[in-house]
RNA sequence: GAUCGCGUAGCUCAAAUGGAUAGAGCAACUGCCUUCUAAGCAGUAGGUUACAGGUUCGAAUCCUGUCGUGAUCACCA
């Protein structure tokens, strides 16, 4: 038998415990990965054992360690302490491990093979992106490329918000107050330039109810916004035509900085082909005596039962509400594409709407309830405090992306040939890192005075790691005379523990590659990708690797020096991050 | 007020889903460039995991309570 086509411990051990206890082990094995204090490459946690095969811990981690140890003659040892059962690597395992991970099957993982929609970013088109959206697209981006890589078929989407009373809010205020302008002629960003007349929309509407001290219904400004939206609801041909147009400046300016920030999405929906739909379902909702009519002709469904208060379906005067729109995209999608799962990917604030459209979609009889996930994420808030769109206290996208561009160039020591591109790449490493480093459930602190960092636990850590190793290679081939692939010798050993941490740390990228498909959860991926670099960064730092005197040894670093490139390159792009060979 | 989150080093984040002595980065302080990229490496210091109980061989992680903090509760999106 070849030492190639054994099998790991973890896959040894089932069938040991089957062979042993005949278990056919359904439940976990709790192996652990993490060195600790005690010496083991890795440990089985024998106490949950004991209590399905119901003898002494002590007995059962011996009966394993002897099997193991048999089976793997002369490549581990182990050794048992307070219910931990601890194995050693010798030199040969590593070697057997390194041949495993010098095949490229190493990386691929298949284990699942659904047709997926992810929903994400879903801008209002009304105003620019910002950092907020910038956490969302990163993680939407990232967990598509993951769970592609895991064999699924996926489908990205971008659901545009583009009708509704806010829309009208900022088309009135351009109307009264900036008819002859267009972001031509002001030379702006077109996101931007209808972003700031949402922006007046709001300042005028404050003035106004405090200088007549009103109620905010009546506010005179609001009145024309909503006479605005009844217009449009009934197609009134100019004030189509101006909303076509807005519209078309806002694309614009989001097709820039989804081009900054490398994004593309397979499909975009907007919200105004669908919310006629929506109103139908809402329509036969009330037909079937699903939801119900106020006297004001308003719909309703009653959410006592699930702890909420009534929900407003469609409003007195017949124009649709925003979950209008998304009972009917909801229903649209599953009619309308061959899909396992749809994923939202949208901030923790909308929580419990999530909830009700679910509990909505079930009371109308969709099945496929139970295949739709929302991905919650918490918000990025900046060290003022919550960030305010109305009241401008945001950090555009644009400007953050400048921002980091920026920063790249000022850092630039060489000179180089693609300069522009090289500085939006590093850039871009550090931003993306920055963000998707960081567990979605967790809340973003961001200073705006501080920036983002360049040194450190960062996405430029790895990329200067990964260019070190490309540079490594070439020099490798061209010193030590080497013309054709990496060799390996069979007599590895190093002299120190560096290599073998390497090789112990990349043995866990198929379990971190699936753990993070499946929490949807691209930060276990970007720390784990910061733990490689490091690992190699003690190597590099520590012996020296080239040696054309040694070209044995050398190619032997070499072997793992090619997978862990390759490992933080993979990771990497998983993240939406290209990697760089030079730096 | 009700409901749902969150609370780990001065700061920003980890911690294999209940495992052994809770780890990194930033900031501070020491060292290391004539030798493969110092955007780096080696080290020092920094913790009663908000607090109090409970569950068990074992808790930052699960349960209860207290405190702090955030989100949601609109004919807004």
């Amino acid at each position: 038998m070849s030492k190639y086509y054994l099998k790991s411990i973890e896959k040894i051990t089932k069938k040991c415990l089957y062979d042993l206890y005949k278990i056919n082990y359904n439940f976990k094995l709790n192996f652990q990965y993490k060195k600790k204090s005690y010496p083991g490459d890795i440990t089985l946690v024998l106490f949950s054992l004991s209590k399905n095969i119901k003898k002494p811990i002590k007995e059962i981690g011996e009966n394993i360690g002897n099997y193991l140890t048999n089976y793997f003659n002369g490549l581990i040892k182990y050794y048992i302490i307070n219910g931990f059962l601890n194995f050693i690597f010798l030199d040969g395992y590593y070697i057997f491990l390194l041949k495993n991970m010098l095949n490229p099957n190493f990386y691929k993982l298949n284990f699942s093979s659904k047709n997926i929609l992810i929903e994400f970013s879903s801008p209002n088109a009304n105003k620019p992106l910002h950092i907020g959206h910038i956490r969302n697209i990163l993680i939407g981006d990232s967990i598509s490329r993951i769970l592609s890589s895991v064999g699924n078929n996926i489908m990205k989407i971008q659901m545009i918000n583009d009708r509704g009373i806010h829309i009208c809010k900022s088309m009135i205020a351009w109307k009264e107050f900036g008819i002859r302008n267009t972001p031509i002629k002001t030379k702006e960003k077109g996101d931007h330039f209808v972003g700031r007349f949402y922006k007046m929309f709001h300042l005028i509407y404050d003035k106004e109810i405090k200088k007549k001290s009103i109620n905010g219904k009546e506010a005179p400004i609001l009145k024309k916004a909503r006479i605005l939206l009844k217009k449009w609801e009934d197609g009134d041909k100019e004030t189509i035509k101006i909303w076509k147009m807005m519209n078309k400046w806002v694309y614009n300016g989001f097709k820039k900085t989804y081009n900054e920030l490398d994004i593309s999405f397979d499909k975009t929906e907007y919200e105004s082909d669908i919310y006629n739909f929506g109103k139908k379902i809402i329509e036969n909702g009330l037909k079937n005596g699903i939801f119900f009519k106020k006297k004001d002709g308003s719909i309703w469904i009653d959410l006592k039962n699930e702890g909420f208060n009534n929900k407003l379906l469609l409003r007195s005067d017949k124009t649709s509400v925003y979950i209008t729109q998304d009972i009917g995209t909801a229903i649209n999608r599953f009619n309308k594409y061959k899909i396992d799962n749809l994923i939202y990917i949208v901030g923790k604030e909308q929580n419990d709407y999530f909830k009700i459209l679910f509990t909505i979609l079930k009371r109308l009889g969709c099945i496929w309830v139970s295949k739709i996930y929302h991905l919650s994420y918490e918000m990025v808030f900046l060290s003022s405090g919550k960030m305010k769109s109305r009241e401008g206290q945001v950090i555009s996208a644009d400007d953050l992306i400048y921002q980091m561009i920026n920063m790249a160039k000022k850092k630039l020591k060489v000179q180089c040939k693609d300069y522009n591109n090289y500085c939006k790449t590093i850039g871009l490493s550090a931003l993306k890192y920055y963000f998707l480093k960081v567990d979605p459930s967790k809340k973003i602190v961001f200073y705006p005075e501080k920036s983002i960092d360049f040194k450190g636990k960062t996405g430029i850590y790895i990329q200067y790691t990964y260019s070190r190793i490309r540079s490594l290679e070439t020099k490798f081939f061209e010193e030590c005379n080497i013309t054709d692939n990496y060799n390996l010798s069979h007599s590895i050993i190093w002299d120190n523990i560096y290599g073998k941490n390497i090789i112990k740390i990349i043995k866990k990228y198929p379990f971190i590659l699936k753990k993070s498909a499946k929490n949807l959860n691209p930060s276990i991926l970007a720390n784990y990708i910061y733990e490689v670099s490091k690992k190699f960064n003690n190597l590099y730092q520590n012996k020296k690797l080239i040696d054309p005197f040694t070209p044995i040894k050398s190619n032997n670093y070499m072997n793992i020096i090619h997978i862990t490139g390759n490992i933080l390159k993979n990771g990497m792009n998983l993240l939406g991050i290209k990697m760089m060979n030079k730096m």
